[in-house]
DNA sequence: TCCGATTTGTTCGTATGTATG
DNA sequence: GCATACATACGAACAAATCGG
């Protein structure tokens, strides 16, 4: 019924759907007049009336009394929703609060409301949401990407987002195919470079890392562990590097530490790839009877309540997640205000600042 | 123009709208024929026709092909948009994420999404806030009432709500006027009685509180305090108890503390507000120069990081957030399936468990 | 500033098609 | 099959807003 080419009003309507869509009537534009398009298709007025105002209750023209019907800019959407998707992985992470404050901040100043979904890193959950999201009237999405280390296999979803006309921005990780997509990144190439590096200047030659191989951050934070390493003049061993997964994350750093002493093998150093994994591994070393900074220097990443809060103050990378946010939020405001016609191509890097606490020791003077 | 009178079918509409909300016609109910509609109000079929599906358009009635035209249940709202709406006062407090991630799992099993609001504990964002949603295609809402120790002057707001067939609960705190409104809290009188109790019991005399003084956590834990001296044969002096505001909460507790011990009132126990003021207030006293817990006991209030991994574990109340948050939920869900003809008055407290560390210290045994 | 042609908005009458009970 | 009710369609008239002259 719902499909009845038979209906005059319904073919009238689908004929001038047609010809927007396909550009023929572009957006501004005005049509023809009710009574010329009667003439033309041989209808009542009445009858190219009911046609028009489907078109119009479904966003695509809008009729001005005494004046003319006009093709709207932004076909099917009737108004904006004033709403923005924010996609984040997890909910329970502690830079969670910070971010989604960021964007708050920056959004509600600026009239929207922000829907929350957390995937919990799980790709069909992103796929899953993606799809809901395109049922709903959002205006635009921030989406922090799951496992971004992987290939992405429903970019489709995010053609189908710039079909919709619904900007987005990238934060946190990023897909390989899309890296020229709006996003805003943390520099966390830069960050593994500079706590590793603070470590080599206070003269450690053992540095372990300690990274997690599902995500963006991890494999960028070894890049620059790698980078300071090399730039040093010192081989890089991947023996050194201990890898864990989300699901390992409780148990693999410290049980791969312990395996790698074991060995034999001589360490002054580890970078760990965050707070939580540093307070783990030092609750291991005090276990084994060492003490840090004594006897190990230990760094972190995130500069949490962990690394102020714990026995022993942490020295770690300082990354401001609220500002991240309000970065995004502001990126993603510009792209829906140029309604671009050819997508601005932002991206950004935050820098990444080293905090000096007490986990680490110079090693160029001897202990008192 | 939108709101002309004169227009025939306007009026009809209006005034057809008019005895569904007032219940003459109710759900399921057949409306009089076109024609009949026609007659009794003096139109034309067409006319009665427009009114009607303007009507239909709008979700009150729906028209059945060769039969008749019928009065829906939940007027005004097409179908249901799967959102509810998330209040909360800050996102930056650490209590925060656990709630959300209670909220989110039960809310997203269920196949709702979350539209997340912040207030920032102000009315004034709140009423504003409530006015967005309520022009919003929302299901139901979860509220962190701001400031909830005050006057409640929006109320209103909250009637509206319920005319728009939209439920909530309140979470954490609740306004006076309404509380038999549905709404999950924390136990806070029984988690400041524990703590207090824990430090009567291991031979505490002088036992000072701090508390917040511009919420119901700040007063229903002190009202704990209270009950746990009176209980144990002390006398209450109000002189004893330090209050704060949002305002000076960075300064005011430690600042206060000093002035009480300058007065030179005997102290051997602090109960604080929260783990917050805790490491404030051990803080403050490290530099005064004096030990936790050999010297003076002192207890926090919701587990935090804070309290796990300070330099002396605090003794602490632990309250689950995360339940609190399926449990919001999950009652919010039971009103929505209900549809309730009587508002189902469901409240319920969530009982505080005490978490024994290093912070008190046994005054019934002799230092070694 | 006003006029008048054009265009959309409202309202009526009438006829026919089609689904329901 | 028939009455009833909604759906589509045509024609006509007047009202109200717009816009160029």
């Amino acid at each position: 019924m719902s499909e009845d080419g038979k209906l005059k009003y319904y073919r009238l309507k689908e004929d001038l759907k047609e010809q927007i869509l396909s550009g023929k009537i572009k957006a501004g534009d005005k049509l023809p007049s009710e009574n010329e398009l009667a003439r033309t298709y041989c209808l009542s007025r009445h009858t190219v009336r009911k046609a028009l105002a489907i078109l119009a209750d479904a966003g695509y023209v809008e009729a001005v009394h005494g004046s003319g019907t006009y093709c709207l800019k932004r076909f099917g959407k009737k108004r904006e929703s004033k709403i923005i998707a924010v996609v984040t992985t997890y909910l329970s992470n502690y830079i969670f609060p910070k971010l989604i404050q960021g964007i708050d901040k920056v959004l509600s100043e600026n009239g929207y409301s922000i829907i929350l979904k957390n995937t919990g890193n799980s790709r069909k959950k992103e796929a899953e949401y993606l799809e809901d999201l395109l049922t709903k009237d959002i205006d635009g999405m921030i989406i922090e990407p799951s496992k971004s280390e992987l290939y992405c296999k429903h970019v489709y979803l995010y053609e189908r987002m710039e079909e919709n006309q619904i900007p987005y921005v990238f934060i946190q990780g990023l897909y390989e195919q899309m890296e020229e997509k709006p996003h805003i990144l943390m520099d966390d190439c830069q960050g593994g470079y500079l706590v590793t590096n603070h470590l080599i200047r206070l003269g450690h030659r053992h540095i372990v890392g300690i990274f997690k191989a599902d995500d963006r951050q991890g494999r960028e934070r070894h890049r620059g562990y790698v980078k300071a390493l090399q730039e040093a003049g010192f081989l890089y061993e991947p023996d050194q590097v201990i890898w864990f997964h989300t699901e390992d994350r409780r148990e693999k750093p410290s049980a791969a530490l312990k395996q790698l002493r074991k060995q034999g093998r001589e360490i002054d150093g580890i970078v760990c790839y965050n707070d939580e994994i540093a307070i783990q591994v030092m609750e291991s070393l005090k276990q084994e009877g060492l003490s840090v900074p004594e006897d190990l220097s230990v760094t972190g990443y995130d500069d949490s309540l962990y690394a102020r809060e714990s026995e022993v103050g942490i020295t770690t990378i300082a990354h401001p997640q609220e500002k991240l946010g309000e970065m995004a939020a502001q990126l993603l405001l510009e792209q829906l205000r140029h309604v671009p016609p050819e997508a601005s191509r932002v991206q950004r890097l935050i820098e990444a600042k080293l905090i000096v606490r007490d986990s680490c020791r110079d090693r160029k003077k001897q202990l008192v």
